[in-house]
DNA sequence: GCGAACACGTGAACC
DNA sequence: TGGTTCACGTGTTCG
């Protein structure tokens, strides 16, 4: 049949692909096909947010656009190229990403609590308190504790009222986190 | 039979994460999968270079004086005009001083518990973290919770040996506190 | 033996 | 008509 042999040729350019998605994508988590597309688009979302963040940063010191630049980041998202649609799926054992951070909001009310996991490494206490002044949040609480390599902060913030969205509210802490 | 469901799941699970990444890749030339792989490490590839182009074009200020500055502060201390003495006594019910600001330093062994008392205004949370960066001391612990218009603050951080001098530690924060 | 992950051949749909 | 892509059920391997 000749059929067969066409489907077979398919299949193995199929995984060639995939081969070389793995060789672009750092940290691929598990070697299993579905975690590596999930981690592709996840890895891709960083690079986006890394790259809104040079490039709204490379002319010094216009400091307080921030907040309505964050705005936009949440309108337009999920739309366009702007687009951060973020992991919808297993939180799994990847552990932290290819910044080694990890972070989690949760909208509770009018404020959100944010947990973050990273190595202790570049001052990320710092980093963090500075991410959410430059965003100009009210912070109610913030604790944060190292051990070894490894930095676990939590902070409560204020959240007006336009902008209470989880994924939102993550990438564009996000952003201003990976410098 | 229950393998033929679970294989049904497994391709369900797939292709939604095909859809994600069709989501976050733009242009995807052709619908199907093989063409969309390659277009995503075409994309990934596109965005590593852009980031490094970005890197690459923005100029660095080295911030590592601080710390011979410090050196050189808690030398002269006490002795010329360089003198930042506050507020030498315990954190009274006085409330914050003139400075709206109350700080206190108590070496323990390799590490210094910092207390900050202010009032809350002006990020002091961020504000603290970035002195404490700044005068590159490793932070183990450090918590703050704010209520209405005040702020309190603890701090536990690593102090290399020269420097375990607790009014030299005070006023070289206070120091860089007060920008 | 079970669950997960894969490769395979086959039927169907679409130019 | 082929040529190409997809979804499906199945066999198989591995921990």
């Amino acid at each position: 049949m000749n059929h067969v042999e066409a489907e077979r040729q398919r299949r193995e350019k199929l995984n060639h692909r995939f081969y070389a998605l793995r060789a672009v994508v750092p940290n691929v988590s598990r070697m299993d096909k579905a975690s590596l597309l999930s981690d592709a688009v996840a890895y891709i979302n960083e690079l986006k947010a890394k790259i809104e963040y040079l490039e709204s940063h490379q002319q010094r010191e216009g400091n307080k656009r921030v907040k309505t630049e964050m705005m936009d980041t949440m309108d337009n998202q999920s739309t366009a190229t702007t687009s951060t649609i973020v992991d919808q799926g297993r939180p799994g054992p990847g552990g932290p990403g290819p910044f080694g951070l990890e972070i989690d909001v949760k909208i509770v009310g009018p404020d959100a609590m944010v947990t973050v996991q990273s190595e202790n490494a570049n001052h990320p206490g710092a980093r963090l308190m500075g991410a959410l002044r430059d965003l100009e949040f009210q912070v109610h609480h913030a604790s944060m504790s190292c051990v070894n390599d490894l930095m676990l902060q939590d902070v409560v913030i204020n959240v007006p009222d336009g902008m209470r969205n989880e994924e939102g509210l993550k990438s564009a802490i996000l952003m201003r986190l990976d410098q």
